[in-house]
RNA sequence: GCACCGGUAGCUCAGCUGGAUAGAGCACCAGACUACGAAUCUGGGGGUCGGGGGUUCGAAUCCUCCCCGGUGCGCCA
């Protein structure tokens, strides 16, 4: 099954070919004037600069009247005309429309194209033990999950980590804290080495509390620095009360942001963390040392992975401080040992904040250098640093993290509000009424967050992510509810649906739309760019409210089979646009 | 100092494997509900694409030099 573009990209492709060009210059796309003609082919500029160069003498317009003599036989042209210097402008056949839209519709996936199947992990969340979820970890979790469903819809197996923080000085800031304010917890005796509770010492609110407590303490107090730090040393050298208290802490974290992220609609495969692939370092770095790859320095052991000709020294891999700790990057090659020995991915993606890219090339390159991965397979997806309004880091009004459950209730109570203002609610059961606001106010949110390219840096606004109007996920949703709303009065009408008739510009306009749904999967999933499908969304969403008010279909009056036509388009419409924000991790209620 | 990311309409952002008149949403102006949901639709005004050079028939897009903002640069994670 082929698009429509690429159905006139073959046959223009071909065309060049023929009269002797590459067929790459004859390639066909969307038109950057829609007014003139939905698609558009500027192969003829191209092969007159080449046979100029070739020191022939053509004229683009004359090259171009070639090729459409050469395509007026094909059946999916409709009309060509050439324009300016010789843009060819090509109009599909309202039957290659009708035709195109009845594939769509016998397609189980709206047309996403099957990739050769790979294993990839993506690597996201990286939300941290003992620290209440924030506003900082939303764009990780929503890019993430989104190139996650992506990769999936493509044929892919795709496993979604979610590689906590839990190991490092941190969890010896906890662990002292707590022995401070309770020394008489099992834990801290030294004797003792089994049989500790099964019940955790501490909540969640606990640890939050503790955790900056102790940070708050060390920071102007050596001393205290000193005690974490030898309380990390100990931990990672298997003290067995820490290790409990470690396995406590993370019990209970991961129980929170399992509730977290489950807000979020966010889950993953595994729950891993760095904690975890810390039996794998001492091989790792035995194996390392006699590669000959790693190397002591000033104390510490690390790798150099600096390559030739590079302007700048990238600084090396850490492998152990020398007070012979282990550090980020070790933990994070100990991953990739890790997930080389399972699931042995084709591929892994790091959805991780773009201040980390030099880390990553560090470890990515570490991880090359010893032999484990090519560079190809390891790819760091960064997305924009998070400011307030004012483009310094997002404070409340108070000066502190907005925690992440208090944003989704934010957004939840301004989709209440806009539910009752509308007044179409108000017969609606509570219950349902709050699973809509839920769904509404979370798509207002990841809509958002997504429709940013990843890269730019990212203004955290409340006002706007709560705006319902406009290019915003709750329109995505309108328009989907509109579609079912449409079809529960068909089918009390008992309408039939039928053969798809692209005869208004509004319809054929909404296939064309339909039609690129393919193309925006492809490019959003190559590119890690979840942007791409969320303005194909919207394209899609649009066209389809053109149709809706300049189509009647259910209107009194309306013939039969022009309505079963109609009515198919519209099931088609909701079926892509259920899909693709599947694919962005936004659910679709079925009334709003 | 070096490196990475960004600078496009009043605001928030697309477009950047070079193509015609640089797009969208918000805001602003003017219209459309006794037709299927107006969280909607139609039309309009609004731009030295940070600046200068260069390559090209053609540059927001490629090269180069500057300016501005953000970020990162061996023993936190």
């Amino acid at each position: 099954m082929a698009s429509i573009l690429s159905v006139l990209d073959s046959a223009t492709r071909a065309v060049f070919e023929d009269m002797g060009f590459p067929a790459d210059i004859g390639s066909t796309r969307e038109s950057d004037r829609p007014d003139m003609a939905p698609f558009q082919c500027n192969g003829a500029m191209a092969a007159a600069g080449m046979a100029k160069k070739r020191g022939e003498k053509v004229n683009p317009r004359d090259i171009a009247a070639q090729v459409v003599e050469r395509l007026s036989a094909n059946a999916a042209i409709e009309k060509l005309d050439i324009a300016g210097p010789g843009f060819i402008n090509i109009h599909p056949t309202a039957a290659a429309m009708s035709e195109r839209a009845a594939e769509l519709i016998d397609s189980k996936n709206c047309g996403i194209v099957q990739e050769t199947p790979k294993t990839i992990v993506v690597d996201y969340g990286g939300a941290n033990v003992a620290k209440p979820m924030h506003v900082g970890h939303l764009r990780s979790a929503v890019i993430g999950e989104s190139i996650k469903r992506l990769l999936r819809a493509q044929g892919n197996t795709v496993i979604g980590d979610v590689h906590m923080g839990d190991w490092g000085l941190q969890m010896g800031h906890l662990i002292s804290e707590l022995e401070i304010e309770q020394p008489s917890l099992p834990y801290f005796d030294v004797k003792k080495t089994s049989d500790f509770p099964t019940e955790s010492p501490v909540t969640m609110d606990d640890l939050a509390r503790l955790y900056p407590k102790a940070s708050n303490a060390a920071k102007d107090n050596e001393d205290r620095m000193e005690v974490s730090r030898s309380a990390t040393a100990e931990l990672q050298m298997g003290r067995p009360g820490y290790t409990a208290l470690l396995n406590h802490f993370i019990d209970v974290s991961v129980a929170a942001l399992k509730i977290g992220y489950g807000n979020l609609g966010v889950e993953f495969d595994l729950w891993k963390g760095e904690a975890c692939v810390d039996p794998l370092i001492p091989d790792m770095i035995e194996e390392l040392r006699n590669k000959g790859i790693a190397e002591e320095d000033d104390g510490a052991l690390i790798i150099r992975v600096e390559e030739e000709g590079e302007k700048t020294d990238v600084p090396p891999v850490m492998l152990l401080a020398s007070s012979g700790a282990v550090l980020y990057h070790t933990t994070d090659l100990a991953t990739l040992v890790d997930r080389k020995a399972d699931p042995n991915p084709d591929r892994i993606v790091y959805v991780v904040d773009q201040r980390q890219a030099l880390h990553f090339e560090q470890v990515f390159r570490a991880a090359v250098k010893a032999g484990w991965y090519e560079r190809e397979q390891l790819f760091h997806a960064g997305f924009g640093t998070m400011n307030g309004a004012d483009g310094k880091p997002f404070k409340t009004r108070e000066g502190g993290v907005l925690r992440l459950e208090d944003l989704l209730k934010i957004m939840n109570e301004a989709a209440a509000k806009r539910l009752s203002e509308s007044g179409i609610g108000a017969d609606f059961e509570p219950e349902e009424l709050t699973e809509i606001a839920r769904k509404v106010g979370l798509a207002a949110l990841k809509f958002a967050d997504l429709q940013n390219q990843r890269m730019t840096n990212y203004v955290f606004d409340p006002d706007r992510f709560t705006a319902f109007e406009g290019k915003t996920g709750p329109y995505l949703l309108y328009a989907a509810v509109r579609i079912k709303s449409l079809l529960r009065k068909a089918s009390d009408h008992g309408a039939k649906f039928g053969i798809i008739n692209a005869a208004e510009p509004a319809e054929q306009q909404l296939i064309l739309a339909l039609d690129a749904f393919g193309r925006a999967v492809a490019s959003s999933a190559e590119k890690y760019a979840p942007h791409i499908l969320c303005e194909h969304i919207y394209r899609v969403a649009q066209s389809f409210s053109r149709f809706y008010s300049d189509c009647p279909i259910m209107v009194e009056g309306t013939p039969e089979d022009l309505r079963a036509s109609r009515l198919s388009l519209a099931k088609l419409t909701l079926t892509q646009l259920e899909m693709g924000l599947d694919l962005l991790g936004i659910e679709t209620p079925e009334r709003m």
